[in-house]
RNA sequence: GUCCCCAUCGUCUAGACGGCCUAGGACACCACCCUUUCAAGGUGGCGACACGGGUUCGAAUCCCGUUGGGGACGCCA
């Protein structure tokens, strides 16, 4: 029986999540849902400097957010734990002692200081800078004198010269690199913990991950991490990957805060289905473009259909799948997601129809709150257009609606139909100030619809209240 | 600098085996329809194979080069 697919999201906690590393784990979650496997949550937090506990915290509520459960790891636990890396020292350790045995680590005394001077001759000279391996032909009596004199020591893995490391990969197909072009790499830093090459690669294979769909920026480091995983005679994962995600100016996400961290997105009110719609389609193809629920987008999810080619965002797409994921919203769904300030301003009565109105017309809480506002707020304030409009309007429009709204209050098509006959006005010419009257606005959700959550007496108010302004501005 | 990756409409992308591509879809944009208004909705339009050489009866598709973009070369991940 063929050992089930397994996938993982090895995220470090330095920083709050952005579109980038979410479609990373989004992918990830699709390649094992599609194949009935697992998907693992690791977190990579050897960087004591930089990993701090609430990014931990807001990352697993960000992964949650989004709805991507995983089935084991960090905070469900699993076969393979710990699924923190800071809490693996001790197979870490174990390991690299096996490395020194084998002689393929060795101790290396190199301070930063000489390493950077040695680095910037190497670039000044046009060649490629690399270790220079001083400390890989040191006696290894003489390392141990070292050592035993207490002096600190990196470990560097040794890389083999002459050799081709030839992979697979996923999404970019054959590749193969040439150790000469690597230089020896430290697998344990010299405070002791080890390296991301090292604790990355070790620990895919010591939690069964069978398929890595991981950031382009790691193609050039995986022939060492193969390097490492076929020194302790491991079987690795098959990698993918992933082309990187460009800003809307075409830079490359940085790990920096700023708008596009999913924190803010979420706080803006896109909804997470939105969201994995937008980024499903980021360099996977799927065969149409129909809004899909997460078991939509992993059935048809294809590793197949992954692109090479880097895509650069814009929020554009993304606020035409949030249109997609409120159309497909229930109308008490959709009412929470309003949020308070629209639960303070509408009238529980007219919840309903005002969730209807809205449906298609915003995006967003705030749009939603402002109509609230809008609409159930007196007077409504006046936006520049609808002065204009106000101002334009014929002189004998809004006698005529208040004299109209007296004969028929409930019946938006009878009132419109009275206004007509009375003033001979139509279009443009009629409805523009209407809708700035009763709005303060030029655009919005139908105006029947607003004419029924207004009600009689605020719709009076507001023609009356219109009829001055439009006498004050032709004075 | 060295090695590696990428290159189709403004954006996301379709494009196995070279012909079915006068290059298809979606977002945006524009127009029209609907609604006696705008928005929403419907229909349609605009719009791209980075460049230069090959190979071939025929190339977006294969090869080479150029240009552009990105990545790696860290005791970051």
């Amino acid at each position: 029986m063929p050992a089930a697919l397994k996938t993982r999201f090895a995220p470090s906690p330095t920083g709050r999540m952005h579109l980038g590393n979410a479609r990373t784990a989004l992918f990830n979650a699709l390649l094992a849902r599609s194949a009935g496997g697992t998907f693992l949550l690791r977190i990579e937090d050897t960087d004591a400097e930089r990993s701090r506990p609430e990014y931990l915290e807001a990352l697993v509520e960000d992964l949650r957010w989004l709805g991507l459960q995983w089935d084991e790891g960090y905070g469900v636990g699993g076969p393979a734990g710990p699924y923190r890396q800071s809490e693996r020292d001790p197979l870490y350790g174990a390991l690299l002692e096996k490395l020194i045995e084998k002689g393929v680590a060795y101790h290396c005394f190199c301070s930063t200081e000489r390493l950077q001077s040695v680095r910037r001759a190497q670039i000044d000279r046009g060649a490629p800078p690399r270790y220079d391996g001083i400390c890989a032909r040191l006696a290894p009596a003489e390392a141990q004198r070292r050592l035993a004199a207490g002096e600190g020591a990196a470990l560097r893995f040794r890389v083999p010269p002459g050799e081709t490391v030839a992979f697979e990969d996923l999404v970019r197909g054959a590749q193969r690199f040439g150790t000469d072009a690597i230089g020896d790499f430290v697998v344990r830093r010299t405070d002791g913990s080890p390296s991301f090459f090292f604790s990355n690669a070790v620990d895919d294979a010591a939690m069964g991950v069978t398929h890595v769909l991981r950031g382009d920026d790691h193609l050039s480091n995986t022939p060492r991490q193969l390097l490492i995983l076929a020194a302790l005679g491991w079987d690795a994962p098959r990698y993918g990957h992933l082309p990187l995600i460009l800003d809307e100016s075409g830079a490359p996400l940085s790990k920096r805060e700023g708008s596009l961290a999913l924190a803010t997105l979420r706080e803006e009110g896109y909804r997470p289905l939105a969201l994995l719609n937008y980024l499903a389609r980021l360099g996977h193809h799927y065969g149409d473009d129909k809004f899909k629920s997460l078991r939509e987008l992993s059935e048809d999810f294809h590793a197949e259909s992954l692109g090479s080619s880097p895509s650069r965002l814009e929020l554009g797409q993304l606020r035409h799948w949030q249109h997609l994921a409120l159309a497909s919203e229930p109308p008490d769904a959709l009412w929470e997601w309003m949020g308070e300030g629209v639960h303070r301003c509408v009238p529980p009565a007219l919840r309903g129809p005002f969730v209807d109105a809205l449906r298609g017309n915003v995006l967003s809480p705030v749009e939603a709150r402002d109509w609230a506002h809008r609409l159930f707020d007196d007077p409504p304030a006046l936006d520049s257009s609808s002065r204009e409009a106000l101002a334009a309007a014929d002189p004998g429009l809004f006698p005529a609606a208040l004299e109209a709204l007296a004969r028929s209050p409930l019946d938006y098509h009878g009132f419109v139909a009275a206004l007509r006959t009375r003033t001979g006005l139509s279009g443009k010419s009629l409805f523009r100030p209407l809708r700035a009257a009763l709005t303060g606005t030029h655009e919005g959700p139908e105006l029947a619809r607003l004419f029924d959550l207004l009600g009689e007496d605020r719709l009076r108010a507001r023609l009356r209240a219109a009829a001055l302004t439009h006498q004050d501005a032709r004075r």
